[in-house]
Formats: C-alpha cells, sequence, structure tokens
DNA sequence: TCTATATTTCGTCATGTGGCGAAATGACGT
DNA sequence: ACGTCATTTCGCCACATGACGAAATATAGA
C-alpha cells in the first residue's frame, strides 16, 4: 500500500509526469529536465526526488551531472504498470506532444553549454 | 492530461484508494463506506465526489440512499486500466485485506439501521 | 588545493487538501 | 404539506505541497 500511495502522489503532479514521459526512450540529465519544465533548478531536484522515491526513474551521475532514466525491467510491477499505463493514456495528448518536440531542440545543445546558460539567468 | 491527472489526484488518498478496492464487486451505500473508513459523512461525501469527477466510480440514487459503484465497461480506458492496475497492486495488502473483512460485517447490517446508528453518535 | 559549476538542501511563502461540524438539500412516509 | 433522515454544501482549521532563492554539497579541472 505504501509503495502503491507513493506512486500515485508521485503521479498526482503534473509537471512530474511530464517529466515521467519525457524520459522516454532516453536519459535526461537535470539541467535539461529544468530546460523542459522551465522551473527553478531546487524544484526540479524536488521533483525528481519524488519520482526516483516512488522508484519509477533512476538517478545515474556521470561527472558534475546527474542523470535520469525510466525504471527498468527490474523494478516492481506496480511501478512498471504506472508507466505503461501512464504512456498508454497520455502518448497523444497535446502537453505531451508539445514538450517531446521541445526535448528534440533541447537535446540539440551540449548539456555543457545548457547548464552555462542557465547560470547566467 | 486532464483526465489522466484527475485520476492520479483521485488516487493519491489512501481513503479514496481503500473505498475503490471496496466497491469490488458490489456497490456500497455512502453510510456503508463512513462505516468502512471512520470518517464524518461530510468528509466522505467529498471523498465520493472526487472519486466520481474523475469517473472511477459511478453514483446511483435509490431513495434515501446513494449507492456507489466501479466505473463500468463503458468508462474511458483510462480509468478502466487504472481501476485494474489498482487492484492487481493492492488486492493483496494487509490493509486491503482487513477492510475487506469489516465491509462482510458491515454488509450483514441492514443499512436502514445502519445509519439510524450513525445519526445516534 | 583552489575555483568553477551542477545539483541538492534548507528556509520561507502562497496555495491546496483533508478533516470536522453546522446548515442546506432532497427524498420518503405520514 | 410536514417532519424525518441520508447526503451534500459551506465555512473553517491544521497541515501538506509546490514554488522560489540562498546556502551547502560534490565533482572536475586548473
Amino acid at each position: 500500500m505504501f509503495t502503491f500511495m507513493a506512486i500515485t502522489r508521485a503521479l498526482s503532479d503534473q509537471n512530474r509526469v511530464r517529466t515521467l514521459m519525457a524520459l522516454k526512450d532516453r536519459e535526461l540529465c537535470v539541467c535539461q529536465i529544468i530546460e523542459l519544465l522551465e522551473l527553478a533548478p531546487s524544484t526540479v531536484s524536488k521533483h525528481m526526488s519524488i519520482l526516483a522515491n516512488a522508484r519509477l526513474v533512476e538517478g545515474r551521475q556521470e561527472g558534475r551531472w546527474r542523470f535520469y532514466r525510466l525504471a527498468g525491467d527490474d523494478a516492481r510491477y506496480e511501478v512498471q504498470e504506472a508507466i505503461a499505463w501512464t504512456f498508454r493514456s497520455l502518448s497523444d495528448t497535446p502537453q505531451i506532444l508539445k514538450d517531446a518536440e521541445r526535448i528534440e531542440q533541447i537535446l540539440i545543445t551540449d548539456p555543457e553549454v545548457l547548464c552555462k546558460a542557465q547560470n547566467k539567468t
């Protein structure tokens, strides 16, 4: 029950759901997620920790950057089903399609450059 | 997206999830749900309206009583999948098993008597 | 070691949410 | 029509949550 509630609570925020969808087929660095959501780094960090806590995503450190990816095949089935359900429900929605386009743009820019740009703002 | 968020928000409260699980294979009158959750009628009413708003449950008026049941086969597939996922995730958990037992007890008592007893409290 | 920098943690604020009781609503029986 | 009674609506309170900026942390490179 606790596990399940952690998942539903994690999914009950639009920004977190958008992030989850953005991780389809790729991992993203925190600064890339910041760029997508247009939120403060601290806010995004909190969101990611909530998603990670629910085991919906996994984090990976690479140098100064932290990358997040969707939970893998080793995840609990509640998690796997939650992710599958989310994707089936939202893949075709305007917001997610718009995000997908935006991510393509974000991926063009090197994370290095992206982060630097964010620090100036 | 809006529909999906309504569902996840509805599922992000433990009492609402317990209620949803309690509706497996049967409909329940509001006073029976009050008895199960041990919450104030106004609180339960609010919970039910949130579940109904997300289309996870449907209400039916019968005289003075209002019965709720799980969304049927005509519901959107997001809803159907959400319900299916919830059941697969929680059917075997202690809280839900305990609730199931308690519901058996509640069902023994006639709703008429149950409501009267609640009014006295 | 010192600096730069990507991310997290902390403190704070505004808003949302879940809880209750009282009053309103709606439906039955008389 | 009127009283009864199950449920909902409303107003309120305590607490949770999402947002930010500032400060702390951790890592890479000089």
